[in-house]
DNA sequence: GTAGGGTTAG
């Protein structure tokens, strides 16, 4: 399958996605040739070098906006050659990271203009195809990387190609790739690539299988040694299946190959801690890391937090909130939503609101989750004019739902034994490229409800 | 241009 062809349907989606926005930027005065004119004069060449310079530098200061990047693109465009490939690929990078269909798209015109394919620029393409959910034209650009002999050094396409292979549950596959098939092409796994793998046994809760995975690592005593964030990974993973024993030998494992503990490391045990309420470990574990110059962050404290909310500990939660103050680490959104779910599940709804309402304000616009702690409230109510409202503003504020939002959904009318809308959820879930998972078809056994039964 | 920790539904 070519990418060209088979993203056309990804092109036009985002083309609509951005209205029209093309024809709106060439109708724009160019950023940097001010006058028409200006290009006649002075050589096409010095004009490209002009753009890709000031390009490269604004890219590196960080000052490069989507939009911004789209207009510069149109302009590079049309003067661009051989050398352009770096400029293109910062602009292909920036567009692609917000919005990753438009990323495609630019990078079929930049296939049909007179600039050279690069390693780097199929990179950022697999990475916005992966992005935009879109595997098989990730797939189908590796085809051409191998093709065009870039495979030995296509190490961050596989990457991608990994991470969003293990983000469908198939890292058997995606051992199969970085183990058997990138050494095929000369394209040895490096630490990135194995952390994804270890995270992918992770998430399945394979984690004795990451340990032995690490332990190859180790074994095989090459230049592909484990780091702070493979042991870190397996740790996590270990703690999360109730491995306690294991994951305190790889710590000890860790600080023999002379890799310190981070604030990462050091927040997956306190939540680990946390979450089956063993606050004052959890505690000595906080003032350890004090101890040892590391401090926590946001992610850190949003652990005591659940954790002492699920404990009935609230005045323990105006401590933690008081001292993150002292440390001068500002909530972020998990911290509300974690303080929207304590309130509704003890049912002070009214003041679950007002966090919500009060958000916005606060610079942490509320996020799929946000509305979906509170329109898990409202059904548990029955309000459904509130449940309505919220799903419109969501609407307006383009928040799309996730499973969890549908799965409310689901209880809802499956409770109320609306078959029909029932099956309309699964079809506006699949609409929206959601399979419904494990859990929406749980709910719908669960409330012994079967369309056809 | 690639990797790790926290919040939601059943």
């Amino acid at each position: 399958m070519s990418v060209s062809t088979s993203s056309r349907r990804l092109m036009v989606q985002a083309q609509a996605a951005s209205g029209g926005e093309r024809r709106q930027r060439r109708r724009r005065r160019p950023l940097l040739l001010r006058d028409s004119g200006q290009v006649g004069a002075m050589s096409r060449r010095m004009v490209r070098r002009v753009l890709e310079r000031n390009i490269e530098e604004r890219y590196r200061a960080g000052h490069i906006g989507t939009e911004d990047a789209l207009h510069l693109f149109d302009e590079l465009l049309q003067v661009a050659g051989p050398s352009s490939t770096r400029a293109i690929n910062c602009l292909l990078y920036v567009v692609g990271r917000d919005c990753p269909a438009l990323g495609v798209s630019l990078f079929n015109r930049v296939a049909r203009a007179k600039v050279p394919p690069h390693n780097v620029t199929y990179s950022i393409l697999i990475g916005c195809c992966c992005h935009a959910g879109r595997l098989d034209l990730g797939f189908a650009a590796m085809g051409n990387i191998i093709k065009l002999g870039f495979a030995a050094e296509a190490m961050f396409s596989f990457s991608h190609l990994l991470r969003a292979v293990c983000a469908e549950n198939k890292t058997s596959y995606a051992m199969d790739i970085a183990l058997r098939r990138m050494p095929e092409f000369n394209c040895t796994p490096n630490v990135f690539s194995y952390s994804i793998l270890l995270k992918g046994l992770c998430v399945e809760k394979r984690s004795q299988e990451a340990l032995e995975l690490i332990h190859m690592m180790v074994d095989a005593g090459g230049s592909c040694q484990p780091n702070v964030v493979s042991y870190s990974t397996v740790v996590d993973g270990l703690l999360k299946e109730g491995e306690v024993n294991k994951a305190y030998s790889l710590l000890c494992e860790m600080l023999h190959q002379g890799i310190s503990p981070n604030v990462v490391t050091y927040s997956s045990i306190i939540f680990s801690m946390c979450k089956v309420q063993a606050m004052d470990k959890a505690e000595e574990v906080l003032q350890q890391m004090f101890d040892t110059g590391i401090l926590p962050n946001i992610t850190t404290y949003n652990s005591l937090i659940h954790g002492y909310y699920s404990s009935g500990q609230c005045e323990e939660v105006v401590r933690i909130f008081k001292k993150m103050s002292r440390n001068g680490v500002q909530p972020d959104i998990a911290t509300y939503n974690i303080q929207m779910d304590y309130l509704c599940k003890s049912r002070r709804f009214a003041e679950a609101r007002t966090i919500f309402d009060s958000m916005a304000g606060k610079d942490q616009k509320p996020n799929v989750t946000s509305c979906s702690i509170l329109l898990h409230a409202y059904a548990m109510e029955q309000s459904f004019h509130d449940m309505h409202c919220l799903i419109e503003l969501m609407v307006e504020n383009g928040i799309a739902p996730d499973h969890s939002v549908y799965n409310i959904l689901i209880v809802v009318y499956a409770k109320g034994k609306m078959v029909d809308e029932v099956m309309h959820i699964f079809t506006k879930m699949r609409q929206q490229g959601l399979n419904p998972n494990a859990a929406n078809y749980g709910t719908v056994i669960n409330l012994q409800y079967w369309p056809n039964g």
